[in-house]
DNA sequence: CGGCATCCTCTTTGATACTG
DNA sequence: CAGTATCAAAGAGGATGCCG
């Protein structure tokens, strides 16, 4: 990228990470973590894979991230984020608080991936009840499976299963989202077609803090 | 700016704002406050005239940015952010907090405006004397004066000059900055090409935040 | 002068095909 | 799996022209 040869930290930073698909790049890292080309490519539909391999050197280039051999049995190489990479992760926190406004209206050919759960979850939702018994909840977007883990005030977002899931939500993920925002009723759910397995009253403990903007 | 295509409130906020430029012209919003274009051109050196219309465009279609008649006898258009658009505040911050590593080193042609002390001294800098009488320093970069007022806690910058500042420090940003974050001491500011007038003592009352990273 | 619109060139992106 | 190579289309940069 050309820089924009201003003495201003934005500018500056901006200069470092301001081309197109290099924070999404960023991001599929520190939701993912280390990862194969394959799963960035995966986590990031839509890019070119020239383009993709071109972020991947300057972002190494610029140090934020580093490349390594996994031994066998892998034997692949995996893109890690350094330091300085994961230094990134309040500023996309903060543009996606910011990008939740538009959440609300998803258009028919926007992709999904599971992960992406995260931040929306994470920086829209707390525990309303602290010190309450940890809650599980699977989410089930059609892809991959995520789980949300209600507990200590907070609400974390991972891939995968629960054991054994207080709730299961499956369904597509605007629906999901706006059923743990309680912009939907657990009542409403099923007629809009999104399934609702477990006790629905549990969806209490999840607040939305919407102090935000 | 062609969509991501995806539905990540990361992605949906760089479908809005991720276009070259754009941010950089919520910064100046931000930091001026309402613009004439002129001023804007004139806070954003290196962008081209016809992008800096297109963009004003782009961000009035999309909400952020509002277009005002002013009355005579200024009789011009301004420019100013929405709440949407200032809503952007907290992205930029941690953007320049992020940023501040590559501070140390400016380029020999980059440009510099006062107004873009702003972030480095706000994000960087604190009152390690909250309780103490307010202390007001004055910045002569070369172009326009912009003034640090430290108080309660807080070290906050302005455009223009101070009535009576109890410091003014006169040499390049560059410069400027490293005796505001200590990384010159009052002694060696002289033999590099930089001011001060009044009592660099009262320099320590501004300490870095550190733990940033 | 303030606020753009046009024209032209150059660079970046996107789509697809191909390779060790 | 992890990329390169190729090529058309879109966008950015720079100069200049226009109009109240």
């Amino acid at each position: 990228m050309r820089s924009y040869g201003q003495y201003c930290s934005v500018a500056k930073a901006l200069d470092v990470v301001g081309d197109r698909w290099t924070l999404l790049i960023v991001r599929e890292l520190l939701l993912q973590g280390p990862c194969r080309y394959t799963d960035l490519r995966n986590g990031l539909p839509g890019i070119a894979t020239n383009l993709l391999a071109d972020r991947l050197n300057e972002l190494e280039g610029a140090g934020l991230v580093r490349r390594e051999e996994a031994a066998p049995p892998v034997a692949t190489t995996l893109f890690r984020l350094t330091e300085a990479g994961a230094g990134l992760e309040p500023a996309l926190e903060a543009l996606g608080s910011w990008g939740l406004r538009y959440m609300a209206e998803p258009a028919d050919s926007d992709e999904f991936r599971s992960q992406w759960f995260t931040f929306p979850v994470g920086l829209f939702l707390h525990d309303a009840e602290p010190d309450g018994p940890p809650l599980s909840i699977e989410l089930r977007p059609g892809g991959r499976p995520a789980v949300v883990e209600v507990r200590d005030g907070e609400a974390r977002t991972r891939l995968g299963s629960a054991e054994a899931p207080d709730l299961v939500l499956e369904g597509p993920p605007r629906l999901i989202l706006r059923l743990l925002g309680a912009y939907v009723s657990p009542a409403q759910a099923p007629g809009l077609g999104l399934a609702i397995t477990g006790d629905p009253a549990l969806l209490r403990r999840l607040q939305p803090l919407r102090q935000a903007e």
